[in-house]
DNA sequence: AGATCGCGATGTAACGTTAAAGTCGCTGAC
DNA sequence: GTCAGCGACTTTAACGTTACATCGCGATCT
């Protein structure tokens, strides 16, 4: 291996001048040429483990994700991963598994000073585990479940997304909307709560009450589970005309399970989901959904996480910050006179 | 930030005690049970940087893939991730994006981005860069394109693969089977041509003449473009009756594109895909594929990875594994008896 | 009895970098 | 003529760990 020792022999100078080129410090331009001169032609590479040591930095930062192989997931850690990369950040990902367990471990060893920082996607964590979160380390926690928490916390605008997307069917002339989403008892702690408000409101502002019948449990977020849920809804008896799914991937089955009951999209029935996964885009027809602004997630994770590293630790209050979102309207929810 | 030196003075050892009851060797009972005593009422965590200057090793490997966001990609990492973390690795991903450059740099780059070795995901690379490979580094190339190069490779059956599917579907009675890929000028080098191949020897075997009518190129590997595939696929009038699909993501469009022309699957067509990624089992039919041995990959580059590793360099002729294939039966090739 | 061995424990010297505190010579202000 | 200030460079001392050599001591062998 080549080292700083061996540039400085080859340049004539101290292994500190051969630092203070590389971190372009003050020196001279004939000694720099020199010393860039014996770097090319040693072929020598800084050592980042012995900067880390040294700096008390590895510039790398963790991503815990429930699971990298779910569209949603992969495809934050694709936008994650990418701003990281422009700020000179390695990002090293960790499958929790959806278990809270995991989640807890990942953050408890991150300080282990293998990562600068680490940005935690949470599932399974409640409210009741704010205080487990207590570390005093660089974290920024994605997620909805976790409000006034000791860290960093970027959530989605769940309740006005909702909102809108329930508008937008509102809005192209629908009435009996109904909603794919599994409402906890404890209110408004998980996603669906909040998303489910949203429907709510938006029904209650055009001043139509919300008939729990037609608001429908899946028994999970896949694609089977959405057309099931369809098929449930369709087998109560119910004539609607527009369905708000949780997520994309619950309104891909849902899609499929109108087909299944030679019900037209949207002709008969719009679908409208959430997240805006890149899938959405490829659905025949394309499926219209609430873009969760997830390049502003994305950039706004890395950045303040950034900025906790640079602070050295976790000085500053706690920041909440929510993400814009935007209906993205496609073919699943074109009204007929848009369509020739 | 504790160090050994606190648990050494708070045990009443030297330094060097404890860090053999870290690294579990030869300590007396009584004395491990204090020093394991004293790391935990000090709560000390071992300093990975310290340790990774120390011995020359970071515990992280580089995975660099050409998008997480592909589901095959996505896919593959979520298991090599499992891999290596059984294996006491972290895995840091870089994304290449499709670029032939980001392939080359990223190995260039690795051996002072600190990683201990690194897979690299292929796509970008030919033959021709062989030569440009030659690093004296651990590292493990998947991909289909680099034979006969200096580094360990790891390809899939991709003609036994696609013999099988083919045989597959000459089993269950079809005979005009069509085949969605762009065969490449270059003969044998990409997996389309590895594909083909399979494909052209099934037929053959079967006394088949490949009717190149039946082969038609999608304009990239997408669900759309296995749509329109399709539809010039009917477009040209022949009496189909079942396709084969480079990869699961052209035969999912492949299937829309069916349904488009009421043509049912797999009673009027039958549909095969390559790939098994998770969404073939959710789409309706359920899709018929390929399993690359997906499972096997993973786990193979990680061992192959992680013995370059510890053997320290690169010693050893670059070894060469083939994955097998599987042909995984689902609805979209069931036979008509099958089905009550 | 003396040599040898094994075990538990220790002291020392790195690993390759950078922060901090000099050193040295030169310029320019008073 | 003196000296503060500055730029360019060097010296020194870590950062926290582990490899290696060594040491004391009781047990085992010849």
């Amino acid at each position: 291996m080549v080292t700083m020792q061996d540039v400085a022999r080859a340049s004539g100078v101290s292994v500190m001048t051969v630092s203070n080129v590389i971190n372009g410090r003050n020196v001279s331009p004939e000694t720099r040429g020199r010393v860039l001169e014996a770097i090319d032609t040693l072929g020598y590479r800084v050592n980042l483990a012995a900067r880390n040591l040294r700096k008390g930095r590895t510039g790398t930062i963790g991503l815990a994700v429930p699971e990298v192989d779910s569209p949603y997931f992969a495809q934050l850690a694709a936008r994650i991963i990418t701003h990281a990369e422009a700020a000179g950040f390695r990002v090293a990902i960790e499958q929790t598994g959806l278990s809270r367990e995991k989640e807890l471990t990942t953050l408890a060893q991150s300080r282990n000073y293998q990562y600068d920082g680490v940005i935690l996607s949470v599932v399974g964590l409640g409210k009741e585990d704010a205080a487990l979160l207590q570390v005093d380390f660089p974290a920024v926690i994605l997620g909805e479940r976790i409000f006034d928490g000791p860290l960093d916390h970027l959530a989605m605008a769940n309740v006005e997304g909702a909102r809108a997307a329930t508008e937008h069917l509102l809005g192209a002339g629908r009435r009996r909307i109904a909603m794919i989403a599994e409402v906890e008892a404890e209110p408004d702690s998980g996603v669906a709560s909040l998303r489910f408000h949203g429907y709510r409101d938006a029904l209650l502002g055009a001043g139509i009450a919300v008939d729990p019948d037609l608001v429908v449990a899946p028994r999970n977020v896949t694609m089977p589970a959405g057309r099931d849920a369809v098929r449930e809804l369709l087998d109560r008896g119910h004539d609607i005309d527009a369905v708000f799914c949780l997520t994309d991937t619950l309104a891909i089955g849902a899609m499929r399970g109108l087909a299944d009951a030679g019900l037209r999209v949207p002709d008969d029935v719009m679908v409208i989901g959430f997240d805006d996964i890149i899938e959405a885009r490829f659905t025949i027809p394309s499926l219209s959904t609430v873009d969760p602004g997830h390049d502003f997630m994305a950039r706004t994770a890395v950045e303040m996480l950034i900025e906790r590293i640079e602070r050295k630790g976790t000085a500053g209050p706690p920041r909440e910050v929510i993400s814009p979102a935007r209906v993205v309207a496609r073919e699943s929810t074109r009204p007929a006179a848009d369509r020739a």
